[in-house]
DNA sequence: CAATTGACTTTTT
DNA sequence: GAAAAAGCCAATT
């Protein structure tokens, strides 16, 4: 049985759950690798239940589409930054990182950042 | 039940 | 690059 609630956050959370330390994913990305293409404003939704408490869940590699951190309204921002810089993830002076070298795709999931 | 809001994205000015 | 608009949909008021 699965309501599309329920499956969508599930889906997202198993997701989001398998993105290696110091790599990336857009809300975009993870709403249509879930099978939820055009959600991605509800997997944030999702994302901030689970807070301030993330257990298993590492929330904070899922950035927005322009390689920033969209959660400085929530005032968890600062955290999120650090906990990416903490685990190699570099950010430009304006506060975005490069996707094409953090963002992580689960059909490729190489663990090897191009460098 | 209608209106508003929100960890977003994409396209167009 | 900044701002606006349209799309998306669940939760809150």
């Amino acid at each position: 049985m699965s309501e599309p609630t329920a499956e969508f956050r599930h889906r997202v959370l198993e997701l989001v759950r398998q993105i290696p330390p110091g790599r990336v994913m857009t809300y975009g990305q993870v709403a249509r690798y879930a099978g939820f293409p055009g959600r991605a404003r509800q997997v944030g939704f999702v994302l901030h239940s689970l807070l301030p408490a993330s257990g298993e869940i590492p929330w904070q590699r899922v950035i927005n589409a322009q390689g920033g951190i969209s959660t400085y309204r929530v005032g968890v921002g600062e955290l999120q930054r650090a906990l990416l810089v903490h685990e190699g993830v570099e950010f430009n002076p304006s506060g975005r990182c490069d996707l094409e070298r953090f963002g992580w795709r689960p059909e490729v999931d190489e663990g090897a950042l191009g460098l």
